[in-house]
DNA sequence: CGGGCGATTGAAAGACTTCAATGGGTGTGG
DNA sequence: CCACACCCATTGAAGTCTTTCAATCGCCCG
């Protein structure tokens, strides 16, 4: 369908593109989750937002470069697209711009929704909330349909999408897994006992 | 141009439109300011942006209903365009399209920025990028250009947006006063004496 | 002048972070 | 095969920041 987008791999925790970064493709997911960021000058990063399979990353623009940055958080599969020539192809097809706004919408309703996290939300509820986040994309995108849920992020790249540090976030852990909400097992795995208890405990809206 | 948007008028405070009400129209501000928000069951609130003239509102969905609420920070002005005739419309002029994908980019970008103010940032560096987001935010869309710049929000406003409480707004904007930053005239003016440095202590990047 | 609302300030409590130490798992080399 | 180093997660204790609770102040308005 689209001649111009040519398939590319990355590793795990390798980057995709780098803000500020003369803007030239973007990319849409096949295989994999990417971590698109922030970072300042002395460090500190915020994920502003986790993408999945059929999600396009790279798109946003700031002064003509790359607005944020794109990390591997697993070995990625993507088609990149020239971000010129495909502005002129939906142009001409008014159903891939209707596509597109659809895209840009979802996102935008997912960052109002973690912006409601970040500043309203408290540390084990925003631990819940992410759980929840985690297991329902997955669960739609079909990534790794393991019964025990795969995080794919150690606890920094979950503390720096939810804006605490590594060691709250583990102890909110063992906040959760101390109401029988959760159980860990080895290697970063999750199993979640009650759904329901973990979207309430994470104040998910509908 | 478009015929199918009428011209409404909201009081300060008042609601455009309710987070799960049934989506009808959504808006394009003309005059004032539109705080975009979302509330918990306990009361907790979380403003996820502000809209000055020229933005549109109301129109992320969810579940059929707005996603969001729209309230009025000062009298507003705005369009009324039906949903659906738009979504229509739009199929058939890809140049209308392509201003509603620059639309929901630049606000998808801001997002990530509050992402990253929400998650990152201490208590007085927030204050000193909202104050600089406002100024600029105001001077780009000629927003009252009065000199002492008006906040036309109250403290429980900002610390809503900023996820924190109105005595810690208070005391922030207290500290960037002592810092001979800024200064309060009376009734929620604020009159910034260095921009520099404000930008600089509210992390904000070009 | 009194009432009411929003903003400010103070003091104490609470939440999260920071610093430090421990534990567990993995991989490599002897 | 075991020892050891390394990385990541967990746990503890102290410190910092923000919130909470309470009181005061200032301003606008009746």
């Amino acid at each position: 369908m689209l001649s111009m987008g040519g398939i590319r791999h990355w590793k795990k925790h390798e980057t995709l593109f780098r803000a500020g970064d003369p803007m030239g493709a973007f990319f849409k997911i096949r295989k994999g989750i990417v971590a698109v960021s922030q970072t300042l000058d002395d460090g500190r990063r915020q994920i502003t937002a986790l993408r999945a399979p059929g999600d396009c990353v790279g798109y946003l623009e700031r002064n003509g470069g790359y607005a944020f940055e794109g990390e591997a958080l697993t070995d990625v599969e993507a088609c990149a697209f020239d971000r010129r020539k495909f502005d002129a192809f939906v142009a001409h097809n008014p159903e891939l711009g209707a596509a597109l706004v659809e895209a840009l919408s979802s996102a935008l309703t997912q960052a109002g929704t973690l912006s409601l996290v970040l500043g309203q939300l408290r540390s084990t509820e925003r631990v819940a909330h992410f759980l929840a986040e985690i297991s329902a994309l997955y669960a739609k995108r079909h990534v790794c349909p393991s019964k025990p849920l795969a995080l794919h992020m150690g606890r920094k790249e979950i503390a720096d999408y939810l804006g605490l540090t590594i060691e709250t976030v583990s102890r909110s852990i063992g906040k959760l897994k101390s109401r029988n909400i959760i159980a860990l097992v080895e290697s970063g795995e999750v199993v979640i006992f009650d759904h329901e208890r973990l979207r309430q405990a994470g104040k998910v809206t509908g």
